[in-house]
DNA sequence: AAAACTTGCTAACGAATGTTAGCATACATA
DNA sequence: TATGTATGCTAACATTCGTTAGCAAGTTTT
């Protein structure tokens, strides 16, 4: 006996909005398109939500948190940094493989934030990308890893992680956490045997 | 004595074009704003270009063909896989830091052609992926690469050298060939020392 | 000097945009 | 039974969109 979770019609309009943002974009999304999709006229979204920008605002946000909260597992780890690495790739791409769509518009729609919005994601995206920094810096003053830029290294190793969205599928043969175990290995170990 | 080269207001409007496409998205931008930014009206436009999507097809189209222009490089390697691997990166970072406001556009628009050239696109794309891909296939063939996935190779490893267009400044300390070869490094050799 | 090309303008077009106002119906709660 | 809440509609709004028509002036080529 499965029992049915009642979606409200705000996160029907919520998932069908996230889903169109990724294939077309923001910009290029109407409300018209989204209350198509929905069987309803686009004039009667508006007894859900505020504004398109909001739905926007909600998805950005929603993703932002859960990645912070993935970072409680990373904390926990005390042993090595390359631990740590493993750690940090793994709760990240569990995030993104939760729910593609909405990481698809994560990365790409952010820019259509108004503000103070905009400036609030991008605080948030800085402090992230500072935490990972500091796995790289630590390790090569442990002289774990190689010396080397670490924003370099941050931007090289994030965009590897942040590209699955593109190709990860549910029915694939691996699991989020193997994912994140073969990338880590990847960028720790390298191609070459 | 320097020697001014002549632009025609055709490459003035697209370069100013490709910026905005980079700091708005093609859909987001309108040709009043581009029109703006040249100091006309937007219907003076017109009598430069057949349709904003022209332009975008312009770029698309001109970033994918100096892909394989750089390939022939590549070619002309006949030492190891790795060695290719770094031919492959060198060539691709030249090509992205000649131009990262069009790499911007190449990598993130591309989806608002239309059809038929959205489908000539793709192909290429596929085309240019086969490439590295039988890179990964042949390094393990022969035993010089752990043996993996390659096209999940392939794909993590294109996000990292596609992600240079984010962060490369011309005046900043690394070449293009540097940032390549560094890059090509990280990812054959792994983080770990 | 004539013709062609480049560059730009004003005015306007039909279509699409996000959003609001005002109203109606069904359903759950008090 | 009355009331609030969820859900939807039609009609319309002001604005913006890409684009065309028609014209004009300057520059280059013939």
């Amino acid at each position: 006996m499965e029992t049915v979770v009642k979606k409200t019609r705000k996160q029907q309009i919520e998932e069908k909005a996230t889903k169109l943002f990724r294939q077309k974009g923001y910009a290029a999304t109407s409300m018209r398109d989204l209350a198509q999709v929905l069987g309803i006229e686009a004039a009667s979204l508006y007894s859900h939500i505020k504004s398109k920008e909001e739905i926007l605002q909600k998805i950005c946000f929603r993703m932002a948190d859960e990645f912070f909260a993935g970072w409680k597992e990373v904390e926990e780890e005390h042993g090595s940094q390359s631990a740590k690495m493993e750690k940090a790739a793994i709760a990240y791409i569990k995030v993104i493989t939760k729910d593609t769509d909405a990481s698809a518009v994560f990365f790409n729609e952010w820019r259509h934030l108004s503000e103070p919005h905009l400036s609030k994601f991008l605080k948030m995206k800085d402090d992230y990308e500072g935490r990972f920094i500091k796995i790289f810096k630590d390790g090569m003053d442990a002289g774990e890893f190689h010396k080397a830029d670490e924003k370099f290294m941050m931007l090289t190793i994030l965009s590897s992680l942040n590209w699955t969205y593109n190709w990860y599928k549910p029915t694939g043969s691996l699991s989020p956490e193997e994912i994140g175990k073969k990338l880590a290995n990847l960028i720790l170990n390298g191609l070459k045997r």
